[in-house]
DNA sequence: ATAGGGTTAG
């Protein structure tokens, strides 16, 4: 109770502090130029928190008003100028005038407030003025409300601007709509006599489709802008650098040469941007050298700049020196703190290396540095919660992303839903699903797959279905979901139906997973003759994951001649992996064909082979263990209270086993 | 007292 109040009285002078120091500081420095009055009036408002707002006495001048919002705004205070904003509509709601209107918009932190301003405008019959509008279409443009800026862009009144249209295409960048900012920019090219395009137009244009992932795009919008006689600047620059990792076989030569240009015209040295871009963009590369020259001919650095090495280690696999760059930003401290990008990536970096319980590691410690993971750092643990089955800290951070209203966002949830299913929890994979606000495709995949690794298929098929009735289109991932799926549930004729749907409904054409899929649905179904015709039907030569399924459906049913036939095509196909030979060994074995088995065996241990062995995890109070076939994990506690119990249920089972063979003549197989 | 574009983490 003592806290809370304590709590509010600082809130109170927070709020009231601010103003006053400025509302002090104006009437010092304003004071010549009259209206005293006036501004008297107005700090008893302010500072008047606690009064009826009706008994306070109306001013009827906005620019005090408005230098204290600009003051807000200056000072990034977008919560203390909306704070003053109000006040002086509930004081005097004819007083905003064409100043106030574009400030408290500025200050509008989401589209709500927008619109809400939108509404003020239009009962003053002040959203026709051109600052108004202006400013309006930015509110919305920022918060990538296209519909909203392109409804106000239509109604202004005056000639577009260059400028107008700029921010207008900026509203479908925000949004991820490529095409619309590229249809957008065809109507302004097509009235040229109104407005020209510039170079920020292009640099808007370019990061429209760098943001949603079309990098070619860009590189050849960033020809055009230079083909059509816009000179590249800095921006259009780092955003054509920052495309470049993506262009594949030409990558490194693109950036090359758009290095060279940046040179040429003079935007590398001491344009931050263009550094920052330069450094990730080799080092994405894997040109570790270039981007560690990049970065210690840069004068002046920001945390950006030492992100992007972080980023560069990390995308090159050297974990341990992208860590080391994050614990000497720590040291070093000042300007260049690390922040949650940093951290991001250093545990991204882990992650994808393969070492989650380093990760993990890495993210408690962030925990500790009281810094608050955002979206992308939570689906990046996630993914690692998900590879280790550690579905109590799954849960934590889950809690969390509750707590910090990020569990419904389509990154967290879609890792959510994963992370779950992984751990054998797919009531909860569907609870977050079923609580998503918008679900992109990743969701849909993430959910049926969900159901599919847990053989659930009549589950994936009633999803599947939800999501044709939702209007969203499945990929070749949607396919493989629905196909494993029905292959463990041997529903052969779906997985059929389902198979010629994808490449006829949907043109898909169907990928090497999408025929292990089939081969494995048919073998398994004992449709043996079925899955080697399909493999015979393939566009291009199956691979061992292919042959693999067919091999393993030949054991399943005990099929030797077609497992000798199959064995002889692989071998042929010069396929040479420990998995297969692994695999023919068994598969002898099964066949009772032990010379052959051998044979392979030694084959494979000739051709320097060897299997490393597989492992399975058990998450114990937070903790995971890893164990193989036959072996203890050291660090388990009570391992021999456990084995007991393992032996007590194996004897048992032995008995209800001999039971049941006894009373049903089955026999094991 | 007022406007649009840019780099880093999945």
């Amino acid at each position: 109770m003592i806290k809370k109040k304590s709590y509010q009285v600082g809130v109170m002078l927070r709020w009231l502090v601010g103003p006053i120091c400025q509302m002090h500081r104006l009437l010092r420095t304003t004071a010549s130029r009259g209206c005293i009055r006036q501004r008297h009036r107005l700090l008893s408002a302010v500072a008047g928190g606690d009064q009826p707002i009706r008994d306070l006495p109306p001013t009827t001048c906005a620019v005090p008003w408005n230098r204290l919002l600009c003051a807000h705004i200056c000072r990034s205070r977008p919560d203390l100028a909306l704070a003053l904003y109000r006040r002086m509509r509930a004081l005097c709601p004819a007083l905003p005038n064409t100043y106030t209107l574009p400030l408290a918009l500025r200050a509008a932190t989401s589209p709500r407030i927008a619109s809400a301003i939108h509404a003020h405008a239009l009962h003053l019959s002040l959203h026709a003025h051109p600052d108004v509008a202006g400013q309006l279409l930015a509110a919305y443009a920022r918060h990538g409300r296209p519909d909203e800026a392109r409804h106000v862009f239509d109604a202004m009144p005056s000639k577009r601007t260059t400028m107008s249209w700029n921010t207008l295409i900026s509203a479908y960048s925000v949004c991820c709509d490529p095409d619309s900012a590229m249809a957008t920019f065809g109507r302004m090219a097509a009235a040229a006599d109104e407005a020209l395009p510039d170079a920020v137009t292009w640099t808007t244009l370019l990061s429209a489709h760098a943001r949603c992932g079309k990098h070619p795009v860009v590189l050849e919008l960033f020809g055009d802008m230079h083909r059509s006689g816009c000179e590249g600047n800095a921006e259009s620059v780092a955003v054509a650098l920052s495309a470049c990792p993506y262009a594949g076989d030409l990558a490194l030569g693109k950036g090359r040469a758009i290095h060279g240009y940046g040179v040429a015209k003079g935007v590398v040295r001491g344009y931050l941007f263009v550094t920052n871009s330069l450094v990730c963009m080799y080092g994405k590369l894997g040109k570790m050298d270039d981007a560690r020259k990049v970065f210690g001919e840069a004068g002046e650095k920001n945390t950006v700049t030492w992100n992007a090495l972080v980023t560069s280690y990390a995308a090159s696999g050297m974990c341990d020196e992208a860590l080391d760059v994050l614990v000497r930003m720590e040291q070093r401290g000042g300007m260049a703190a690390p922040n949650v990008v940093s951290w991001s990536a250093v545990i991204g970096g882990f992650a994808s290396s393969g070492d989650n319980e380093r990760a993990l590691e890495l993210f408690r410690r962030m925990q500790r540095r009281w810094l608050s993971p955002n979206v992308v750092t939570l689906a990046t643990v996630l993914s690692a919660c998900a590879e280790l089955l550690a579905v109590r800290l799954g849960r934590e951070v889950h809690a969390g992303a509750i707590r910090s209203m990020l569990d419904r966002h389509s990154l967290v949830a879609n890792g959510l839903i994963n992370m779950y299913a992984k751990c054998g929890r797919v009531a909860y994979a569907r609870t977050v699903f079923d609580g998503m606000k918008s679900r992109d495709l990743v969701s849909w995949n993430s959910m049926l797959a969900s159901y599919g690794m847990h053989g659930l298929c009549d589950d994936a098929l009633a999803v599947f279905a939800d999501m044709a009735e939702a209007k969203v289109d499945p990929d070749g991932v949607t396919f493989v979901a629905v196909l494993s799926a029905c292959s463990h549930a041997g529903r052969v004729s779906e997985g059929r139906r389902l198979f010629d749907q994808m490449i006829l409904e949907h043109r898909i054409s169907p990928s090497m997973e999408h025929y292990t899929c089939m081969v494995d649905l048919l073998g398994r179904a004992g449709l043996l003759k079925d899955a080697s015709e399909l493999i015979e039907t393939m566009p291009v030569g199956a691979d061992l994951c292919v042959w693999g399924a067919l091999l393993n459906s030949c054991r399943i049913h005990g099929d030797a001649a077609m497992a000798e036939a199959t064995i002889a095509k692989v071998l042929q196909a010069g396929a040479e992996t420990t998995g297969n030979h692994t695999l023919i060994t068994n598969l002898y074995a099964a066949c009772g064909m032990w010379d052959e088995s051998k044979r392979v065996r030694v084959m494979t241990r000739e051709a320097g082979l060897r299997k490393s062995p597989g492992q399975s995890w058990i998450e114990v109070k937070n903790k995971v263990f890893a164990f193989v076939a036959g072996s203890v994990p050291p660090s388990m506690p009570g391992a021999e209270e456990i084995f007991r119990v393992l032996d007590d249920l194996y004897s048992e089972m032995d008995d209800e086993r001999h039971t049941m063979e006894h009373d049903h003549h089955i026999v094991s197989v």
